[in-house]
DNA sequence: TCTGGGGTCCTAGGACCC
DNA sequence: TCTGGGGTCCTAGGACCC
């Protein structure tokens, strides 16, 4: 038997810097097999959950790309991120279903519920993947092994959310990521400790995490493809290729020299929409349009997370596929959908007279978040020119209550600049 | 083949301050 | 009067991951 939660005392204090522990850590990774496939099946048992090959993204007709496809669609070639029109092509038969937006942050949260209920330490990487640190742990067990651990979780999550998990093990997060490529699909894999290396120089460059095709290309010139080819490089060498902190990365990346902890406090750094248009847009009042779509998506997240941004982002991908970006960060952290509407609609103009083109995608980030509780006393700044008033931070709050009760068609987009517009505003 | 949407992290140059 | 260097912040762009 295990504790149904764990008790405080044997979780990490995550201010205590804790020396290195004499013996090794153990750490999970667990990552949902094609997650958003098993998502889409569970929410329509008797659509998608019947589909012999099943695609999950865009749709055949439009700019979609494939975010996930079943183990069958795969083994016809069918990868992530590639164009929907040519997935289709290498497997005529698949069945296409859109993304299940909502239902997959849902799932998720299940997944990482019944996780907490499994290990002191959990940290969500992204929607289905989730690091576990279990170090501590083998008393509580009483010698259980991690291999043990790992199929007696991946079982307990199966039967709590009927989501299929493959866990990979080993003592650093790094070596743990990789070993869940072998898990793959519905298994373990763990590397022992003192094994790490003959596992990792069986591997070819571009499996390590962090080098992507970019990195590939560059060592691939220098006659470098596999771990196993790059291990006697002297650090020297690889950062006189790639400069001294890039050179030294790669130089401990390929060793699986990796200190870094399973932190489960890790904070959100940015919050942002964006979207491919059906068709390009080049008229500037339909962009306004969008704009303020999707400066009122990214402010109600923004609130529902509690936080405030300081700096506001507008991206646009011009008809050629030139991607452009501006940004503003203001004095004081702001919440407002005015207030961050007039932001990115000055940015917008500015990156329209740059280069006047139709534009296929358009996007909304805030970045320098800090928490809504941390930021200066509402009205402080209420005068100051540069921030939001009290006003508009009231007429958000209220829209945002509005629309959790009456639904998110209960408000629309254009009312809520309106409040710019009286007493107060509007501000040059 | 014709290129999604959500993120994180890094680099490099310029402004500004000491 | 001329010339530094370091630190921090901001902005733009790019690599990478799922």
């Amino acid at each position: 038997m295990y504790p149904a939660r764990f008790p405080a005392a044997i979780r990490r204090n995550p201010e205590s810097s804790v020396p290195e522990s004499p013996s090794p850590r153990r750490i999970l990774l667990v990552d949902c097999d094609a997650f958003f496939v098993q998502v889409a099946c569970l929410e329509d048992p008797e659509g998608a959950g019947k589909a012999k090959y099943l695609i999950v993204g865009g749709t055949p007709t439009g700019r979609g790309v494939v975010t996930s496809a079943s183990y069958s669609a795969r083994a016809f070639g069918v990868r992530a991120a590639m164009p929907t029109a040519h997935a289709l092509r290498l497997c005529p038969e698949a069945t296409i279903v859109g993304v299940p937006r909502g239902v997959i942050s849902e799932r998720s949260r299940d997944v990482r519920r019944a996780l907490e209920d499994l290990s002191p330490i959990v940290q969500a990487a992204s929607v289905d993947e989730f690091y576990l640190d279990l170090s501590g742990t083998e008393r509580l067990f009483t010698g259980e092994t991690l291999e043990a651990s790992a199929w007696r979780i991946r079982q307990s999550v199966l039967e709590r959310t009927q989501i299929s998990v493959s866990l990979g093990g080993g003592t650093r997060r790094v070596i743990a990521k990789l070993a869940t490529r072998c898990a793959k699909p519905a298994g373990v894999h763990i590397v022992q400790p003192g094994a790490e290396d003959v596992f990792l120089r069986q591997l070819d460059l571009a499996d390590i995490p962090g080098i992507g095709p970019a990195l590939v290309e560059v060592l691939r010139k220098k006659g470098l493809v596999r771990v196993e080819d790059t291990w006697p490089v002297q650090i020297e060498w690889l950062q006189r290729w790639l400069g001294d902190r890039r050179g030294a990365w790669l130089y401990r990346r390929i060793r699986g020299v990796d200190s870094s902890e399973v932190d489960p406090h890790e904070r959100r750094k940015s919050i942002s929409a964006e979207r491919t248009f059906a068709e390009d847009i080049g008229d500037d009042r339909e962009l306004g349009r969008r704009l303020l779509k999707l400066t009122g998506s990214v402010a109600s997240t923004l609130r529902e997370k509690c936080f405030r941004a300081r700096t506001v982002t507008v991206k646009l991908r011009d008809s050629d596929f030139k991607t452009r970006q501006h940004s503003q960060t203001v004095p004081e952290a702001i919440e407002s959908d005015a207030a961050i509407h007039e932001i990115a609609k000055a940015l917008l103009f500015d990156l329209r007279a740059d280069r006047r083109m139709p534009v296929r995608l358009l996007g909304v980030g805030l970045t320098g978040l800090v928490g809504s509780e941390d930021a200066p006393q509402l009205g402080l700044f209420a005068n100051s020119g540069a921030g939001e008033t009290d006003r508009e931070r009231a007429v958000s709050r209220t829209v945002d209550e509005l629309r959790n009760r009456f639904g998110r068609g209960a408000v629309m987009p254009g009312l809520l600049v309106e409040a710019k517009k009286t007493p107060g505003g509007p501000k040059k």
